[in-house]
DNA sequence: AAACAAATTAACCGTTTGGTTAATACAAAA
DNA sequence: TTTTGTATTAACCAAACGGTTAATTTGTTT
């Protein structure tokens, strides 16, 4: 399966300039953030005088908001694809977990720059969601529903067993250099650890939720 | 029990110059993170004049490194306190979770503002860890161990386990716009939600590898 | 090859930034 | 009261910032 998010975002040949500018800015915006990229530093990434960004996307929070946005959405078109597998439900969970870290693991800045710059503009999502609607979280919570109510896992609130699981995938990934840290991970024992919870977190969910 | 992070840092009194500047600084830098904040905006902040901060501080670097060594510092002692809480593991893990999403919630910033700073400059916390080793997870991995060996847990890899525990408490708390945004919770909403998993995640996790 | 529009650049600009300084207010010691 | 060291301020500074502009190159159309 192709995990990489970013394959050819605007449709246009590698050497197009906006292409390059669009994934300099990227890869500067996610190591810095917001507030800490320079235009200049995105310019000098992508060989391009600086005056370019501003004659393709105007500004610089523009520049931010559209690869903002794009991340946003392409993150969670992923996750409702993989939501929406058509299976029964331990598997779905089985299913979701190893691809959906493998996903995370291969795009590892998303999650942490999502997090970050939303926690630093709360109304930025805001305007995302309004434009599109995505409701395929309500396919797993019916599937949930049906699953408790066919006596296959226990009577569990829906809201809480997704939350349960997105962070179990999630949470590893963002706190990376803490988990190093903390559990004295070199780059290989972080791998390890991580291709263990592909296993180990679906596991650890339908142990607690299965009915015999 | 007092659950609040910032009580008095610098054992000074109100008024102290340092003191108010030191609160103004992690007011301001955990609403913008480092890049964000200004010092001016800081010093309006205490209400105080901009050349103090250097006078107090040196530079920008220096304060901010002085208010986030201390929230990481403390934020890993409370962590480290709940997880040496002399209890049985299933009891303790009851314990912490209540009392660990207590603490976040009180200190909601925290978590965020970790992470995000983490993300931006992974050396920062080396030099802390350096300094003074925290091992309290040793305490709880122990103690899993021994529940396995008695046969009271089914077998399970301790740091998975806790990376578990703590991410099903910090996840929601760190991401909580976007839940709000994809769950339609509004601020009493995604507080029964964050209520209700105080015994919750407990549950879920005890289901999980408890042998009845 | 002339004309025209789009792409690209170097140089520039006003503002904001973290940080400094020199002068002053304050408080305790002499 | 004078002295002395500390605390505080307004004014200032050089560098860095996002953004603009005017001129030039490039590519396409006629």
């Amino acid at each position: 399966m192709d995990n990489n998010i970013h394959p050819k975002t605007h449709e246009k040949a590698d050497k197009d300039t906006e292409y390059r500018i669009f994934e300099a800015a990227r890869k500067v915006f996610h190591a810095k953030g917001l507030d800490g990229a320079r235009m200049q530093e995105i310019a000098d990434e992508a060989g391009i005088n600086k005056a370019m960004l501003h004659y393709y996307f105007r500004s610089k929070d523009k520049l931010f908001g559209s690869i903002f946005e794009e991340d946003f959405k392409e993150f969670f078109k992923r996750l409702a694809e993989l939501i929406s597998a058509d299976l029964p439900l331990l598997e779905k969970i089985e299913f979701f977990v190893e691809n959906y870290l493998e996903l995370i693991l291969q795009n590892s800045y998303i999650p942490a720059f999502i997090l970050s710059e939303i926690h630093h503009n709360p109304e930025r999502i805001k305007n995302i969601f309004l434009e599109k609607g995505i409701k395929a979280e309500q396919i797993f919570m019916d599937d949930i529903k049906t699953a408790i109510s066919l006596g296959i896992i226990r009577p569990i609130d829906p809201k809480q067993l997704i939350v349960n699981i997105i962070g179990l995938c999630i949470f590893p990934i963002v706190a990376k250099p803490i988990l190093c840290t903390m559990l004295s991970f070199d780059e290989e024992g972080y791998r390890n650890f991580i291709e263990e919870r592909k296993k180990e977190v679906a596991r650890f969910v339908i142990n607690s939720i299965k009915i015999n």
